[in-house]
DNA sequence: AACTTTATCAACCGCTCCAAT
DNA sequence: TATTGGAGCGGTTGATAAAGT
């Protein structure tokens, strides 16, 4: 006996999302959260599958996203959790608030990669081109020739225990110029320079972001939104949350809300 | 201006993981 | 312990925009 599909692909509908989708969406989950993915989209009345919800929601519409490019700091944060974790984007999506798997996944694809072979750097171990994984690694070789990114170099081997890593990767650090706004440089640099807390972020426990995201989960409440003045291209379309607050407030998530019409959502 | 190529990113697919039974 | 099914993850695709010719 096979496993039942996890929806009638007959009965959904596929491809882009609607504004209206997302309404139906959004509403269902503020007012009743979401218990079980499979049986949401019926329960909200969409033609979606479960899982497509599930993925609108954590990609796009979680309110507690950040869109727009990655500042130059996270860019360098991604550089080095993928050396630590590999592929793990989930993983290294949590380490940073407000971003998604998916987003760091396309971003790694699209830009990051593409800069680290520039600078003839081998996207997936992290060493030198033409040059044996083995052989020692030597960032000295590449200060000179990278543009915007640099590699911090790898203090004894990749070591990650159920998750968890050893505390020389904790006391790691990352380089390099920045262009991002000084609120976001502060508070890398602080992360960047305070052991523990770096060694904590590094633990599979909860982050303060995900932590805060739960707390915010029960119906939003007590939770800020605003809209990031780094987003670009098409994001800028569509709702931007975050539940710090702060880099300039100038959209919430309310006023989103207030396009579809605030009585749609329960409020 | 028209066409082609390249870049970007939202969304889907299929698989694995893991909790419940 | 084995089975089942939901949730989540990572790889890939396809649509669209932007850049180049």
């Amino acid at each position: 006996m096979g496993r039942q599909p996890c929806c009638d692909k007959l009965v959904v509908k596929k491809g882009p999302w609607t504004a209206e989708e997302d309404k139906k969406l959004i509403n269902f989950i503020l007012t009743n959260g979401h218990c079980c993915w499979r049986a949401l989209p019926k329960l909200a009345g969409l033609r979606r599958c479960g899982k497509s919800c599930r993925l609108r929601w954590t990609n796009y519409l979680r309110p507690d996203l950040k869109r727009g490019l990655l500042s130059h700091d996270e860019e360098q944060l991604v550089i080095d959790l993928h050396a630590h974790l590999g592929n793990k984007w989930s993983k290294i999506a949590s380490r940073l608030p407000g971003r998604t798997d998916n987003e760091i996944k396309n971003h790694w694809n699209t830009r990051i990669k593409k800069k680290l072979v520039k600078m003839g750097i081998d996207p997936m171990t992290h060493q030198p081109l033409n040059q044996e994984p083995n052989n020692t690694y030597n960032p000295q070789n590449l200060s000179s020739t990278s543009d915007d990114i640099s590699m911090k170099p790898r203090s004894g081997s990749t070591k990650e225990t159920n998750g968890t890593l050893t505390e020389d990767e904790s006391s790691s650090t990352v380089t390099g110029q920045n262009n991002s706004t000084d609120s976001e440089n502060h508070l890398l640099s602080n992360i960047y320079n305070d052991e523990e807390l770096f060694s904590h972020l590094w633990s599979d426990e909860t982050t303060t972001a995900e932590a805060s995201w739960s707390d915010s989960n029960d119906g939003f409440g007590g939770t800020l939104y605003h809209h990031d003045n780094n987003m670009s291209g098409a994001g800028a379309d569509f709702p931007i949350w975050s539940p710090e607050g702060i880099n300039g407030n100038d959209w919430t998530f309310l006023d989103y809300c207030q396009d579809f019409g605030v009585h749609d959502f329960g409020f």
